[in-house]
RNA sequence: GGUCCCAUCGUCUAGUGGCCUAGGACGUGGCCCUCUCAAGGCUGAAACACGGGUUCGAACCCCGUUGGGACCGCCA
């Protein structure tokens, strides 16, 4: 068979959101599904808003996310002149015509066309204009577009790999413009040309182009070129059912990243985002790569949920090493300012107090905040939390908690427990009247890990010193 | 407006004619666990858009209606 080549082709018009992460992704899993090739192509033909910005921002971003490309990124740009001889070709072979109705004549006609019910298509007019001879134009030196010629009769076949034959009548097809005045190409040409030179065997690409293929379908035959597959993704809509844009929120896949999200768990999410295997929902890379088929593929478009995004981004904190977690939260902590770019932070103490944590942050902004009471210098209170637990009530049994834990040599679970026990049994009240005092003066507030946990992680020195601090805050607001 | 696509809980979905008194997940209610918060466990509410066929039998097949979306650019 065939060796399976796919593409993903962004234009550098904006940041990579997470529709194109998401054809990036099935062209990515159809390519190693086959052991076929995977390349990024970047469609750069609209000079006026493509930019080399964009163009690094969506490296950047298939980087993030690991979707590695065999070939390219190829730059259509770089290949003007292939593009002008192939559309030469095709006047030469009278397949294609110049035009030369100016831009605002055809914005007229559209206009028309829209207030009287009629289909907004080219009429036509230029079809035959070179044989007729007609000086009118020439004479008003007009720099002519060429426009492809669309065969006007019969049905034309898109036999679609997610959605399946699917049939067009040629009568509704435009005879669109390939060549523009200033000699640049457009996409529905570039893309044809370039999916024929580099050989790609199937299209794989948003259902906003599924009307655009039977076009494109006559440019290849056209060519004399074999026509690829075309599988047709369903689109992802905002809360609205409309197509996802800003308006919805964040749509930029770096976006995520910077609000600590893992580009595992994106992908995963966005995965499901259309495609199903059975009931499962979490899935290694490798099994992506497996199970992935178009057979399993949706066909209606699907509502971006950030809810259950969180949530999966959650299940992959708890499921990644400590270690690892460790070395991706360090940057949040610099912009979290609760350490400075230069601080030392021990690694390995670092990951044991992400092992408490990890359960309990759903991003890596999160784990970073809360990491915060473990490494910081001072704890703050909370004002409530020091009102409801730091008074009166508790200062014995801070007071004897802190004489006891002097004694204590390692911070272990055990002897941490054994402490507390006599404390508890002392005054006879339960862990909850002495953990809760011991949680505010230890991270400032009344939520956190076990409280043997908490201990553990801060160490002696600190458990002490912020037992001490309690004492005499409590003391302070006596006198 | 024209063309094309789509239609199962609020959301993502399983379901490919009998396994469906429709399963899972997120979210949501309750309970359990419990030093708090999580995590986890158990449990509840929650859907086949509607109308016609076809069939012994339809969430599944066909037709129509309704609803939603996409495209209709010298954007991609």
């Amino acid at each position: 068979m065939e060796k399976v080549r796919v593409r993903f082709a962004p234009s550098p018009t904006g940041h990579l959101h997470v529709g194109g992460a998401r054809t990036a992704l099935f062209n990515y899993l159809f390519a190693r599904h086959n052991n076929g090739v995977f390349i990024l192509r970047i469609e750069d033909t609209d000079r006026t808003r493509s930019t080399e910005e964009y163009i690094e921002a969506i490296i950047e971003g298939m980087k993030w996310l690991g979707l590695e490309w065999d070939e390219g990124p190829f730059r259509q740009t770089d290949r003007f002149g292939i593009y002008r001889d192939y559309v030469e070709k095709l006047v030469r072979e009278g397949k294609a015509y110049r035009c030369y109705c100016s831009a605002e004549e055809l914005e007229e006609r559209r206009k028309l066309a829209m207030a009287i019910g009629k289909p907004l298509k080219y009429d036509g007019r230029c079809r035959n204009i070179e044989k007729i001879q007609d000086s009118r134009f020439r004479i008003q030196d007009r720099n002519p577009v060429v426009r492809f010629k669309m065969p006007q009769e019969g049905q034309t076949l898109v036999d679609d790999l997610i959605r399946g034959a699917v049939t067009f009548e040629n009568s509704q097809l435009d005879d669109l413009i390939i060549l523009r005045s200033d000699g640049t190409p457009t996409y529905n040409f570039t893309v044809v040309v370039d999916d024929v030179d580099m050989k790609i065997t199937h299209i794989i690409r948003g259902d906003d182009h599924l009307n655009n293929t039977p076009k494109q379908i006559h440019i290849y035959r056209a060519l004399g070129y074999e026509v690829p597959k075309f599988a047709h993704l369903p689109m992802i809509l905002g809360a609205d059912k409309t197509r996802l844009s800003k308006r919805h929120g964040a749509t930029s896949v770096m976006a995520y990243q910077e609000m600590g999200y893992l580009p595992e768990a994106l992908l995963n999410y966005l995965v499901k985002l259309g495609w199903a295997y059975g009931d499962q929902e979490i899935f290694s890379r490798e099994e992506l790569i497996k199970y992935f088929s178009f057979e399993n593929v949706g066909k209606a478009a699907a509502v971006f949920n950030p809810e259950k995004l969180v949530w999966m981004n959650s299940q992959y904190i708890m499921n990644t090493s400590s270690e690892k977690l460790a070395g991706l939260v360090i940057p949040f902590l610099i912009r979290d300012s609760v350490i400075s770019g230069d601080s030392e932070l021990d690694a390995g103490w670092l990951s044991s107090a992400i092992d408490t944590l990890k359960e309990r942050a759903k991003t890596l902004k999160e784990l970073a905040h809360l990491l915060r009471y473990y490494i910081a210098d001072e704890v703050e209170y909370d004002p409530k939390a020091r009102d409801k637990f730091l008074n009166e009530k508790s200062l014995d049994l801070l007071i004897e908690l802190k004489k006891s834990l002097e004694q204590v040599a390692v911070f272990s679970h055990g002897e941490l427990e054994i402490a507390f026990k006599a404390i508890m049994e002392n005054h006879g009240v339960k862990l909850g009247a002495l953990a809760q005092p011991v949680r505010v003066a230890m991270t400032g507030g009344t939520e956190s890990p076990g409280i043997f946990e908490v201990l553990g992680v801060m160490g002696k020195e600190k458990t002490l010193g912020r037992l001490e601090k309690a004492i005499k805050s409590i003391a302070d607001q006596r006198a």
